[in-house]
DNA sequence: AACTCGGGGAT
DNA sequence: ATCCCAGAGTT
């Protein structure tokens, strides 16, 4: 594997330039359940904003969800942020050096706890992602589902036994190798066995079985939800409504939501104080997430002004020069950029 | 153990 | 349309 890796593992991605444990752990939040090549320019962004884990700490959560915007999974954003400021706070500037100590923070668990301290400090530290998961099961035959907890621990016990304790090198590498292997040759649809360093003895290979393992996550149905929401708007400005902290879309901005069995009228009266009339139902966004299909509903109203009055908590109006700096879902984002009346 | 949490790339 | 990606946290 080593081997391998030296003339065949990838060297050249922004987070293999450095050994701030910062950005590695940057990098590591990022590419949870997130491909390499969507990560790229969010953390060029994210670090050219937040360079340090100072800054990323003084920051106003706000700031780093508007950064976040687009890649998914904001709780990553949220306990980043959390994390940054124990980092700051509690343990004085000193960043965690051993994988027990990261993993006490938010949003580093096992996995990235173990990829953090092997690149960062050659602690022998097995990690178990999807790359991994996917090599194991293949090249150990391992059957069942991966997700599955009596697999899962299978697993974890052959990345610790196959994990090298000796040689900084060695420890560092092994990691990536594995990673590699996984993102570039022992892929989920067609495995490159042919350039594979383990085709030999593999014994999915042996057995034609590639295509059986790992075992896929068993089907489950996937829900449809309904979603009204506002589209209140100026000439240049719209209305949008902070989301709760915890959740779908937790902590970003969207557009006020309708609740169920209320009117765009009623709804406008409980933001504004102003019962408004005249909303027009603009076409239906259709959102597909993993777990449940989302069908969005916006009904839009143009004024001629922003109308006076207190404002329920969370809203704000922004204009739409302002949009690019406000953390928005992607499909609200596109939903506000299509065009309108 | 099951569920929640996004967006997009690959097929 | 379907699967899953450098998983973790909550219930």
């Amino acid at each position: 594997m080593i081997a391998w890796h030296a003339g065949n593992g990838r060297h050249d991605l922004p987070w293999q330039q450095t050994r701030d444990p910062y950005r590695v752990w940057l990098s590591e939040i990022m590419l949870q359940q997130t491909q390499v090549e969507t990560v790229i320019p969010y953390y060029q962004r994210f670090l050219q904003r937040f360079p340090d884990v100072a800054s990323l700490a003084a920051a106003p959560l706000d700031d780093v969800l508007a950064l976040w915007a687009g890649l998914g999974y904001y709780a990553r954003a949220r306990n980043l942020h959390r994390a940054a400021q124990q980092v700051c706070g509690e343990l004085a500037g000193r960043f965690p050096q051993t994988s027990l100590e990261l993993a006490e923070l938010p949003g580093i668990g096992r996995s990235t706890a173990a990829a953090i301290a092997s690149f960062c400090f050659a602690e022998p530290a097995a990690i178990l992602d999807g790359n991994v998961k996917r090599v194991l099961c293949r090249y150990f035959g391992i059957e069942g589902f991966p997700g599955e907890r009596t697999v899962e621990l299978r697993l974890w016990e052959l990345a610790e036994s196959l994990q090298p304790q000796t040689g900084e090198e060695a420890i560092r590498v092994y990691p990536q190798a594995q990673m590699d292997l996984g993102a570039t040759i022992c892929t989920r649809g067609k495995p490159a066995c042919l350039h594979c360093p383990l085709s030999v003895d593999c014994v999915a290979r042996l057995a034609g079985r590639e295509a059986d393992l790992p075992v896929a996550r068993p089907k489950k149905a996937i829900p449809l939800r309904e979603s009204d929401v506002l589209m209140l708007r100026t000439e240049d400005a719209v209305l949008l409504e902070q989301r709760p902290a915890s959740g779908i879309w937790g902590g970003l901005y969207s557009l006020p939501q309708i609740e169920a069995g209320e009117s765009a009228g009623q709804a406008s009266l409980r933001y504004l104080g102003v019962a408004l009339e005249g909303f027009v139902l603009q076409p239906v966004l259709r959102h597909s997430f993993t777990h449940f299909t989302l069908n969005i509903r916006p009904w839009r109203l143009n004024l001629p002004a922003v109308p006076q009055g207190v404002n329920a908590p969370g809203l704000r109006w922004t204009r739409f020069d302002e949009l690019a700096e406000v953390g928005l879902p992607a499909p609200i984002r596109k939903l506000l950029e299509y065009p309108t009346d």
